[in-house]
DNA sequence: TCCATAACGGAACTCCGGTTTCGTTAGTGG
DNA sequence: CCACTAACGAAACCGGAGTTCCGTTATGGA
């Protein structure tokens, strides 16, 4: 006989309650203060939980993460159309700049990052988390190709990804400003090497 | 009267053998176990040093973090020379990849990202660690303008961080391979982007 | 070579994050 | 509405990472 994990036999009324207080309070502790020294105990307090609950609900801090980023999965949002590959990618650059320059938001980043690096299950989540976002806007690639703005057979993940990384890398391994010029930039690489084909496989 | 931090004041001898070890050890740890649960006990037993010299030198995980960041960067490879934009990005591209595909390397670069995101001395250290690759490569875009491969006005470093930002988002965001033809595509929109101007300031 | 002391390490100690226990509260289905 | 129990939380407990103490070893300059 198996026994349920817990919150999973009831996972509507104090059970969600409890989830979602506790996912605001993580959410809010590692933006403060990052990933290393994220005390479940005082996660229970900002949540007004039981630290018990917290400890048999999620059991370790990585555990915690992986289930914030489900949630921050479930909450993103859906891409804008520009009608041009390059307003679209400019759309998404300046997106994800506005996220990572903000500052809770790109201390979160930071951490959820962090987080992955340390535990498998953190890692899954989070690899869930950018194959989510990246095929939410691979559409307007795909539509580039229908209007003959990009080649085909050009790979729609590629060109998404070539957008972001530049201002993770920036966000993750320099202090160097994360600014509109940045992301314009970023979208701007990306489209002229989606021209020349490079991202044809 | 103030006082020395301790090994500043006899540099050499043990105290160097002691922090070679001890450097060692840490690498060797973080790549086994990344950084949340490093333990310094354990960094000492590795190193055959006694616990109270890790703790009285380092002090904390990030510290030692930091100091493993700086002897690294005092490590790095020189940059190579080919002849021509797409030769050299290529170059580089298949180094940054090299070493994030090995499996002690790629899981070392991610311990001490992830560190740097909880420790504003770590952060520097890694944002210095990554200034002087990104310096030690600039050169070949310089060249490659004056050759006229590349447009006047060309940010050199932009275009260096544009070759290595895709692979260490891969390595980060998804459990995709970070294979050759990666490392080649990277150099390949670099090059493109940079001929259509996108990276001149 | 000698000496002052920087740096060292083993052992004892502390404290806080993680664990266990058990009575209480809320949810669900008959 | 009521009975069963999933989920809860307070309190007590535990142990390992971090701290302190003090005798030992190695270094560098006179």
């Amino acid at each position: 006989m198996e026994e349920a994990n817990p919150g999973t036999v009831r996972p509507g009324g104090r059970t969600a309650r409890v989830r979602a207080a506790v996912l605001r309070a993580a959410g809010d502790a590692l933006a403060e203060q990052g990933f290393a020294h994220l005390d479940l105990a005082d996660i229970a307090r900002r949540a007004d939980v039981g630290k018990t609950t917290v400890y048999r609900r999620w059991g370790t801090v990585t555990s915690l993460v992986a289930d914030l980023l489900v949630d921050m999965a479930e909450q993103s949002l859906p891409r804008t159309e520009t009608g041009s590959l390059l307003g679209d990618l400019k759309a998404n650059a300046r997106l994800v700049q506005r996220t990572l320059a903000d500052p809770r938001q790109g201390k979160l980043f930071k951490a959820v990052i962090a987080a992955a690096t340390c535990d498998a299950g953190t890692a899954d989540a989070l690899h869930r988390f950018y194959a989510i976002r990246i095929a939410e806007w691979a559409p307007c690639v795909r539509q580039a190709i229908d209007r003959g703005e990009a080649p085909e057979g050009t790979d729609p993940h590629d060109v998404i990804r070539a957008v972001s990384a530049p201002l993770y890398y920036r966000l993750l391994t320099s202090a160097d400003p994360l600014d509109e010029a940045t992301a314009d930039r970023a979208a701007e690489a990306a489209v002229a090497a989606t021209r020349a084909g490079a991202y044809r496989r």
